[in-house]
DNA sequence: AACTCCCACAACCGCGGGTCT
DNA sequence: TAGACCCGCGGTTGTGGGAGT
């Protein structure tokens, strides 16, 4: 038996919302307050909508001091930013952008920015000392991506996608980024990690998302690293996977200092769980 | 002018987790 | 402890308008 429905499906209106039911909500949520119950909330107003309708409608447009569209040069950096470090987690993202709703920078995300970098990437692609294998052109030849396929339940498209992230952006001489210690991916080595049956084995459980971006980060840091933080820059060039450990903890010890002086403590703790996750993931590694 | 396509944004849906009884 | 209820999140879909033909 599924989950019963929040709202009675054939007696809610769907669809746009009218100026009259924004004014309805709008004045009654500006003197009475939510109540703490959405799913109440229409039914005193007297609207025809289900209540997670109305407040999404509040917080992604009625709420005062929204902003839509126009992002600036800044907040595109800080999403960017914060897209590579820690995913889409769209929630955490709107914290650090005041006047943002996480709606907001996730359409903003999805039709132009990642355009926006993509796009570049398309260009430059000719003569990149990356792979070109990771140009999204030339995806369906790529021997990692035969890869990726076949190991569908290790790296997500979104995985896939903020490594060629972190690429394009690095390839457009961007080394004074403010995020996480960022390389550049052979692909062998990629593929090697991934397809191995023992790493496989000890390290693959498919329902865990939080994992899979840590494994492929772990996989990242196994590169050239190039850090700059604070206007200190940490130039990392390491071979041994003890250096990358070592990496690893000066970029923990970047976040306890609290170098990143725009993150939240909420980004940092997120950051610091992915690096510490990360050092664990590379010392197994280490053993294989 | 009519039609199609594409894009940006708004809105919906399902799920996980927290809280309360 | 279990179940009901609600909230918040992230992925997906729907819709309207502009551009192109």
């Amino acid at each position: 038996m599924g989950r019963a429905p929040c709202c009675d499906k054939a007696n809610v209106k769907k669809g746009p919302w009218s100026a009259e039911e924004d004014a309805k909500l709008r004045a009654y949520i500006e003197t009475n307050g939510t109540g703490g119950n959405w799913i109440a909330l229409p039914h005193k107003i007297g609207l025809k909508r289900c209540g997670k309708s109305c407040r999404l409608r509040w917080l992604n447009y009625l709420r005062p001091n929204i902003k839509h569209g126009g992002f600036s040069e800044e907040e595109d950096q800080i999403i960017l930013s914060l897209y590579i470090s820690i995913g889409s987690r769209w929630s955490i993202m709107a914290a650090q952008l005041p006047g943002r709703t996480d709606n907001d920078i996730k359409n903003y995300w999805n039709t132009k920015l990642k355009k926006k970098l993509l796009g570049d990437y398309r260009k430059i692609n000719n003569r990149s000392k990356i792979s070109p294998q990771y140009s999204p052109i030339n995806q369906e030849h790529s021997n990692l991506q035969g890869a990726l396929i076949n190991s569908e339940t290790l790296i997500s498209a979104s995985t896939v996608e903020r490594i060629r992230l972190q690429m394009c952006y690095m390839n457009k001489g961007n080394n004074d980024s403010a995020f996480w210690p960022i390389c550049h991916v052979q692909e062998s080595q990629l593929t090697n990690l991934i397809t191995s049956p023992k790493f496989v084995q000890q390290h693959v459980n498919p329902n865990d998302t939080v994992f899979e971006s840590s494994q492929i980060r772990q996989e990242v840091a196994l590169q050239n690293l190039h850090e700059d933080t604070s206007g200190s820059t940490i130039g990392f060039s390491m071979q041994e996977e003890n250096d990358q450990l070592r990496e690893l903890d000066c970029f923990k010890e970047l976040l306890e200092k609290e170098s990143m002086s725009w993150w939240s403590s909420e980004v940092k703790e997120e950051a610091m769980f992915s690096c510490s996750a990360d050092s664990l993931l590379l010392q197994e590694c280490m053993r294989l």
